[in-house]
DNA sequence: GATTGTGAATAGATTCACAGCT
DNA sequence: AGCTGTGAATCTATTCACAATC
């Protein structure tokens, strides 16, 4: 019997971003219509670990078939659930510069569980600007989107400098959680968690193996 | 005595990374003028962990002044050197999307250390459009601009099912090391190191936590 | 026979706490 | 007096290996 909803641990950060790999491997896996999936065949064609896919997966209850394997639909549904996507998500995402721009286009956050409703500068020679299929808007007009479209999500992509007040702006606004791409060290506030994402770490990791 | 070069262990890459965060921290103090910083001070002001500061330093040497603290100037320098910073890595990018094209005007990578020399792309309406400072090409011409630019940087932004067969042309073409924004697992080659960037594991995360 | 789920073993990372310098 | 550098202790994560199950 499978203890559902009564988990009292909370998943580890790097447990939870392996949820998020296995999740698209189980995407691509019931596009191609695969019904079932062992954690070795898994391992070996997404270049992950079987006994790490167990390890993981038990946490959420006996969701395999001894002897058999995974199946790939409800495990897909059950990591879904997981990671909070059995609902839409609204976001919004201050700045339209580059980064920002191309955020308010990009194809996951615009999909079943994420939906960009709104996108904010205050320059105001990019405020009415067309990105995609959005006009970008006036910071001022911030509030008033996250009330109308119960927005959760906010993704910061201003320059390091006006990061503090524009989260600000968000937690008072009652956005739940921020994306902060500004390069910057936010003081955070308990009612907006803040998941930092520097594309220079990245690009300094390689560098270093580079020499 | 430090040990200065003779260090044979690698560099754990979450202390790599952490490298990064450590350097983004200096420069901003060095901008400010401060002399000298102590692990306790530098923890504080960026929310870091004294003791891991203390630790991580200290597998490049003696670095910092017991009683004292770090020097703020040549511990940056010796983070930069770390970093493979101490010389400027050429960087192409291939997909000319929204994703590509910011990150062809991003800061970073257009900076003392990382310049961007070409953005490719195979779609012909979209060779030879104007992106920041450059001109899309077509992916044809990859190979050649590697060669005489001397690149070792590549920056995959296509769609996944692109992916593979780029990150081949790439490490073809002479490139070193590949950071891959595609979601999508590639197979690796011994010549062209890997580093995924997926988004979605970011926003993900923030999901899980919203419920 | 095959594969999961899991306790035990191993490996890795962080924090503690203090000796050693300045 | 104050701060670094570091061994020891703790905590966390991964891998192993096998009993339980289909």
């Amino acid at each position: 019997m499978a203890p559902a909803g009564l988990n009292m641990e909370s998943i580890s950060p790097l447990t939870l971003n392996r949820l998020s790999v296995y999740l698209r491997a189980l995407r691509q896996l019931d596009e191609e219509g695969a019904k079932r999936i062992s954690s070795r065949e898994m391992a070996n064609r997404f270049h992950l670990s079987a006994a790490q896919i167990r390890k993981d997966l038990a946490q959420f209850g006996e969701l395999g078939i001894r002897g058999v394997g995974y199946e790939v639909a409800p495990l897909r549904h059950k990591l879904e659930d997981q990671l909070g996507l059995w609902r839409e998500h609204r976001a919004v995402i201050v700045g339209a510069g580059n980064i920002g721009s191309a955020l308010a286009q990009f194809p996951g956050l615009n999909s079943e569980h994420f939906r960009v409703v709104g996108l904010f500068d205050i320059d105001p020679g990019r405020i009415g600007a067309q990105v995609g299929r959005m006009k970008v808007r006036p910071s001022g007009d911030l509030a008033q989107i996250v009330r109308d479209h119960k927005v959760e999500l906010g993704i910061l992509a201003v320059p390091a400098e006006a990061a503090q007040e524009n989260y600000d702006a968000m937690a008072e606004a009652g956005i739940r959680a921020v994306l902060n791409f500004a390069p910057v060290y936010l003081r955070e506030k308990p009612e907006a968690r803040v998941k930092n994402v520097d594309l220079m770490i990245f690009v300094e990791e390689l560098a270093h193996h580079l020499g």
